[in-house]
DNA sequence: TCAATATGTTGATAATATCAACCATTAAGG
DNA sequence: CCTTAATGGTTGATATTATCAACATATTGA
């Protein structure tokens, strides 16, 4: 049986990882919001990657990454180059800038990581992970695995 | 181990979760976000609450608390009862209006709750509530047992 | 070709969140 | 007591995340 309970604690857990996160890119001087490290883990990760991509695969509006692609865009971090084989879109990378940024972000997740690790038994760890992978497989079919 | 996909699985099936609580409640004619839901519930499960402890169990900034209330009193869905042993704050409890309301937004999240619950293994719900339980309570203390 | 669809942008606005300044009250220590 | 610090709450300003509708352009498919 699920109760509220178990949801409330997940998104309690979302919520303060979320914030540490926050705290570890300000500690870094990384001057964005941690929605920008997903945007950039799509791109890093999808090949031949555009807007449209990266709205699907994080389930978010596209008129929300217009907007965060525009920032990183106009920022250096991104590079919009034209898509040889269809003229709406532009395929997305990262510059150099953009790469030495995302390992930041990278570190950053990385120090949050280790925090909630440090919380748990490498069984519930182990646990933890193949429960998630089900559960967001279930949710929501086209972000898994990237 | 645990790897940013852990994270990003459990983000996203919170962002899931969320928007279906947000279809049903409109699908009610529920015209509050689902913020409002965690705040009724804390109203209505802590003995004596005012806006303080409400802050406090939700992880969440006095002023975006004060806010929250401050729609949920106008609307007649809360009253503020003055606190006898201190005039700083205002006891908080739920009007007949409110507790209606309360009760169809609990309506909809076990709706929700309901779908979840029909993706998994009643092993993997088992799982599932202990290993939140345990993550949220070492992540933060203050907002267990609600 | 022409209609439907896909990609992306823009405008408007809602929902969630953070921070600092401030007021009134209470608590704590001299 | 009296002063100072801390607590509870409000307000203003702003950032972040999200949603919806309208639009422009390009692609696809009948």
């Amino acid at each position: 049986m699920l109760t509220h309970q178990d949801v409330s604690n997940l998104a309690g857990v979302i919520h303060t990882l979320k914030s540490r996160l926050a705290d570890a890119f300000a500690r870094r001087g990384i001057g964005y919001p941690p929605m920008q490290l997903k945007v950039l883990r799509m791109v890093s990760r999808i090949d031949a990657c555009n807007a449209q991509c990266v709205a699907q695969t994080l389930d978010r509006d596209k008129a929300q990454v217009t907007r965060l692609l525009q920032e990183l865009v106009n920022d250096g971090v991104l590079e919009r180059i034209p898509n040889p084989v269809d003229k709406r879109s532009q395929l997305l990378h990262l510059t150099e800038e953009g790469s030495v940024l995302y390992q930041q972000m990278l570190d950053a997740e990385q120090e949050v990581l280790q925090e909630l690790a440090g919380m748990l038994s490498s069984e519930d760890q182990q646990a933890f992970s193949e429960l998630m992978a089900r559960m967001n497989a279930a949710l929501n079919p086209v972000c898994t695995g990237l």
